[in-house]
DNA sequence: GCTGGACTTGACGCCGATGTCAAGGCTTAC
DNA sequence: GTAAGCCTTGACATCGGCGTCAAGTCCAGC
């Protein structure tokens, strides 16, 4: 197939997938003419591309899961690069969530105090409310 | 006192005061030679805004805090702007929060999934450790 | 007055994934 | 053959908060 019904199939652009190509993850195969020529297995790259970048994964680091795909495996995630990059995500992931929870805390109190604290007897900050669009 | 010492006092740089002044978050005041001239409570503006940066806030959300305490309020966080960037902000990051869970648990039930499940007789995936650096 | 350091403005670079525009080649149906 | 619509490569734009370099100005001490 032909990279705009490769991209329609895996719900992206003919960019995307071209630079997918140019940053090494994807095939170059060409038809006679010079146009790009996917087949199935292509799809399936793409697809775990797709998923892992849903998910906050950089670009570089599906790497070792098309890399896992493309040597026959079923799943890309499990080559041990793509267990080892799970295991770094996962404490990527789990520290970030720890500097949110702090910031939120940090943020509630901040409220609470603005909020909830006496007022000066003028009114209150608390009874803005933006419009939520 | 100049720009090198007020970046020093509040911990960031030269350039950095140049661009929030630049995005009309400093004030403009000049010695007569062009130099920009700074007082205390430039510097207590300038306290603000890397506080807030350092949880997490865009540039353009300090601006409410820092015209906050331009007003002459004690805390930039009193005024009813501010609390509406505090609450738009607290949304943001329950809800970036809750997005990272669902990232953390899919990571983990891939591992397990991977590490876990009994092995099909070869060496396990999950033997491999990338050196921590 | 001279030198070195701090200052000024202006401008380009970065990062990451993608949008978008340009100019031209291919394909397909009519 | 011709028009429309796909494809090709190449390159510039985006966003944010700066780093950094360049060329010129100012200030303080000797």
């Amino acid at each position: 197939m032909r990279i705009g019904e490769l991209a329609e199939r895996a719900g992206t652009s003919s960019r995307s997938l071209r630079y997918y190509e140019q940053q090494g993850l994807l095939s170059t195969r060409r038809t006679a003419s010079g146009h790009r020529d996917y087949d199935e297995s292509d799809l399936r790259l793409v697809h775990q591309i797709r998923e892992l970048l849903a998910i906050g994964f950089g670009l570089e680091e599906t790497r070792p899961f098309v890399e896992c795909l493309r040597s026959g495996h079923e799943s890309g995630g499990e080559c041990p690069a793509s267990i080892a990059v799970y295991r770094r995500k996962l404490a990527e992931v789990e520290s970030c969530i720890d500097r949110l929870t702090e910031v939120r805390d940090h943020l509630r109190e901040q409220l609470t105090a603005h909020c909830d604290a006496p007022m000066t007897g003028k009114e209150s900050p608390c009874q803005y409310r933006h419009g939520g669009e």
